[in-house]
DNA sequence: TAGATTGTTAATCGATTAACAATC
DNA sequence: TAGATTGTTAATCGATTAACAATC
């Protein structure tokens, strides 16, 4: 795996989706693909499918194409998901809910282990077996346990709080799905998942009567 | 407004981030922001600002800058935000009760109006004063009730009949939260919201210590 | 071997940044 | 008026596509 130069978050965030696709070809037994093939089901075009594979390394041969299973694995190595991820959530509404419920996880190497929220009607149910706890536990909580992810699901005017407390305790990476832009020292990665612009920007196809 | 050539994608997904930044500039009392202090608080260039907002005319003014609340409403115009748009929910588990009950839709012209599922303990109850319907009755719906935005919140392998249901309809615009990639007319929006794809993404960078 | 398809270099295209004249 | 800042053109940078020799 080649790391020298730094490889562009556009290519970084078709891998996911390439992943998906020889994850369905392989549940329909397909055993080999060619950049071409891919291209027809994924939309992007075999030149850019090969160019993207190749920032880290080559995974097909000349005559065949790539081993469909081989290649899925080969980028789950990439992304990291050979290794676990304990996570927790803080806010513990539907959205939190829906998160800790997200099925994908347990096939995967990712955890939630722990929840909170400040409020008392949600404090102390249990989500797939995770007590909510009580938000004022939260800096005690991140003192003694080593979390790798922390998962944003409060609202606007918390958001920002929380972040620096996940910060402070040295969490890896921030998954915030609060509609606000968070300020975490540089070593901190943050995914934003801002549901808000993603719906502006539907409308504005649908009422300019564009595709995008 | 120019509506001659196309606006790239990019550009349209920097203006829900605009509006935010303008929105939360109103909130504090702040009139007018120049393209260089724009940069500051949001990250891009002031020259890319003043580019992009070219893109649909001259909003601002030599030597002044920009009218901050001006600038946001000239915004929410080109992303169509002065009309409104009726959606329903089809999959009423966490995530569809989540999007049902997000808060910003009351300011705005979004409104849910129906919602759905195949859960006979979901069916009956009512999320935000709507009644979750049987998934039995979408099509009857549809067939009745004009609806401009489908919102896909099932399980993967529901999610390609619901899209095509939708489609059939005549939704204008589909906005997909199951892990999966659909296939729908030329003339219908879709704006994917791949929750695993955003996490595979920030584990990624948080594996090979990296900044996006 | 002949055919297929990759890996990789070169060409093109598009997006971002720089620069500056226009003008408030 | 002088200073500030836009709107816009030109330059640069980066990403995508095309082409093809290498090779399975």
């Amino acid at each position: 795996m080649k790391e020298t130069s730094k490889i562009s978050n556009a290519v970084i965030r078709r891998l996911p989706r390439y992943r998906r696709l020889l994850k369905e070809l392989m549940n329909k037994g397909t055993e080999r693909i060619s950049s071409n093939e891919m291209s027809a089901l994924i939309g992007y075009t075999a030149s850019q499918i090969r160019q993207d594979l190749n920032n880290f390394g080559g995974f097909g041969q000349q005559g065949y194409g790539y081993n469909v299973a081989m290649l899925h694995d080969q980028i789950g190595l990439i992304l990291g998901l050979d290794q676990s991820y304990k996570m927790i959530i803080v806010g513990s509404g539907n959205l939190g809910q829906a998160i800790a419920n997200y099925a994908t996880y347990y096939k995967t190497g990712f955890q939630v282990v722990a929840m909170f929220d400040v409020n008392p009607k949600l404090i102390g149910i249990s989500i797939n077996g995770i007590e909510v706890q009580d938000y004022e536990n939260l800096d005690s909580y991140l003192a003694s346990n080593q979390i790798d992810i922390g998962i944003i699901c409060t609202t606007k005017s918390s958001a920002q709080e929380v972040a620096s407390c996940m910060s402070n305790f040295g969490v890896r990476g921030i998954w915030n799905f609060a509609p606000v832009d968070i300020n975490v020292d540089e070593d901190i990665v943050v995914e934003n998942v801002h549901l808000s612009d993603s719906l502006n920007t539907l409308v504005y196809y649908i009422s300019n009567n564009q595709k995008p």
